[in-house]
DNA sequence: CGCTAGGTTGAGGTACGTCAAGCTAAGTGG
DNA sequence: CCACTTAGCTTGACGTACCTCAACCTAGCG
């Protein structure tokens, strides 16, 4: 929970610029506007609440560290992680618009977020129409990233479906830098995973299971290794398409 | 496929400001600026593409009447409808930011959509970035309609799945006023309602039977009558909060 | 040493899907 | 007017994918 002022490095920024390098190039004036908006450091423990569901927040935050999920708690007492988000996301930019959260925001792991006002995120909106639009952008994918989540869910079996999750977390880890050699960290016990998989922990187990044994994958300790990337994709009917990877004026 | 230049009766307009005008106010300035766009008015027949996936558009389009969806095409032959578009719904607002679409949009009923070009819509933000800003909270909006559909398929079964469809799209054309005593109509045959649902066509017509039986709603010729509205929203757990029914200032 | 969180496995139930047949109502051509 | 077709709804039988419950195993930790 410490202040920043120092604008010399701003190392935290760097996987927010990334995310948006990855669509279009940023001006130098864009990257100084946001290394000067007045960002709030903040670390959270491991399935605490990031933003609770029915706050009316006044900032919005990106995540420098960690991994963190929208989730959806439902009156029988499970749940529904309804997103999974990694290092650079936006994770409520909408907030800015919804007034009410309609679900909370967790930490996954360990978790550090930075905090934007609303007002400095508007004024900044007002000025910069460009980068405005980049993070608009990165919204609009994370919507493609949910109408891709309801295809998997309503018509992919578990060993599918997970296979799909793991294909998608490769290429948005990758744009942040956090893959090498398809491997990458996904420090997540399976009662989790099997919250966003909308499925029993049981199934869950089994699809992993099923995964490596046809040796597309090896998870071990919180590690991902992608053993086959064409097979599992193939297995998956995964296509990038959604994810927005062109580099091209916006 | 008629163009439009009179401004005296922008009747088709109707639905859309009954969306925007049911989360905050619209100056006249902002009235005159949606009557004065150049609009073009285009009526789709059933299960035809309206965008097609892979097309990068340069318009995007709001429901003037009709129902729509955004269709994801599975390579082994099936869909996934990933959302369902009422009267006033602007459709892809995503696709000025987007540039290429990762999905179709086809016409569930016949269907007349009004385009506008993203250079028009481009200016509009500019000039009036209130009135962009409740446009850009329709968009905020779908992806909370996305979020709970995804808990739904993820948590719900398909009778308490079929349920919460119907309460959402009861309060969505109550805004439009296209319900009147619980009725609406639904034009919608069982099979297309199953690739909403991510069920067979079997399955969705159990579902059906079973509310009918249950005395919650009656389904006749393309009629829903919702019967015991409490009781329908307690058994598919609905809570209206993430459709952003509150009018306040955005 | 015992405790705990997390992974794994088996057994049995349930909610789906698939296949196939029969039904009805509307439309079409004679 | 009737035969015939067609789209859509409904039902039954049967298979499968998933869930729940329960046990057991392992590694870490006090």
């Amino acid at each position: 929970m410490h202040g920043r002022t120092d604008k010399a490095g701003q190392e935290f920024l760097r996987p927010l610029l990334a995310v948006l390098e990855r669509r279009d190039t940023i001006s130098a004036a864009e990257r100084a506007a946001l290394e000067n908006l007045p960002w709030r450091l903040r670390t959270f423990p491991l399935e605490t609440e990031v933003i609770a569901a029915g706050s009316r927040p006044e900032e919005s935050c990106f995540i420098v560290s960690g991994f963190a999920s929208r989730a959806v708690y439902l009156p029988g007492g499970g749940r529904q992680l309804t997103s999974i988000h990694v290092p650079g996301d936006f994770v409520d930019l909408h907030g800015l618009l919804l007034k009410e959260m309609d679900h909370s925001v967790i930490a996954l792991t360990e978790c550090t977020m930075a905090f934007a006002k609303h007002s400095a995120l508007r004024k900044l909106s007002e000025k910069l129409p460009h980068l405005w639009r980049l993070l608009s952008l990165t919204a609009a994918i994370d919507g493609a990233i949910q109408r891709s989540w309801i295809t998997s869910l309503g018509r992919r079996g578990s060993t599918e479906r997970l296979a799909h999750l793991i294909c998608e977390l490769c290429v948005r880890l990758e744009i942040v830098g956090a893959v090498s050699e398809g491997t990458f960290q996904l420090p997540l016990n399976q009662t989790r995973l099997a919250d966003i998989l909308g499925l029993s922990v049981v199934q869950t187990n089994r699809s992993l299971q099923k995964l490596r044994a046809m040796d597309l994958i090896s998870w071990t300790g919180g590690m991902i290794a992608i053993v086959d990337r064409p097979k599992l994709a193939a297995l998956a009917e995964f296509d990038d398409i959604y994810l927005n990877l062109l580099r091209e004026p916006r």
